[in-house]
DNA sequence: TGAGTTTATGTCGATAAAGATATAATTTGA
DNA sequence: TCAAATTATATCTTTATCGACATAAACTCA
């Protein structure tokens, strides 16, 4: 589970996960309609992408978005954290 | 803990938080530097936002974006659905 | 009903994403 | 070491975000 705080960190979340799918950028870029440049420059941060860019790869790579309160983490057993 | 699955729904999920915090679409605006009629673009899903806008509201309103496999939910007690 | 608040839409200019494409740079493996 | 594969940059055009307004629409409540 990561905790992406910025377009860098979640880039290179992506490129993690796009990794151990055993794929390459040209491969990832096929299955969401991105270019194999696009997803070079998305995933350095460099690309600042847009949503629905990034819920295509996201589900192109088999991940989901988590939105939630921060210190609501599965590790936070106690409840008054706020 | 909310799942975001389309620039619409992630929307949907802003909105309720930002009830929850007691904001209108102005003062959540002011926090991050956009105007109101950004928020309410965003908040429709008609916006399409860039991911650094995402970032500046999930600040905000104090929430943290969470990217993982899909179904690593946290009631998903046994561990080998992969 | 009507004023005040909140939210939705509209326009315009500036900036940046994205598609297409090419090519350099880097990494990998024989 | 060298070729192939992979990734990083570059340029050009099209399109959309975003800030800045302005204003319409909807909602709240006395």
């Amino acid at each position: 589970m990561q905790i992406a705080t910025s377009p860098k960190v979640l880039g290179q979340i992506l490129k993690s996960f796009r990794l151990q799918k055993g794929l390459n950028q040209h491969q990832a870029g096929e299955l969401v309609g991105l270019t194999q440049a696009m997803v070079s420059r998305i995933e350095r941060g460099e690309s600042n992408a847009r949503i629905d860019t990034l819920f295509r790869l996201l589900a192109a790579l088999g991940m989901e978005m988590i939105v939630q309160s921060k210190g609501t983490g599965r590790d936070s057993s106690d409840g008054e954290k706020w």
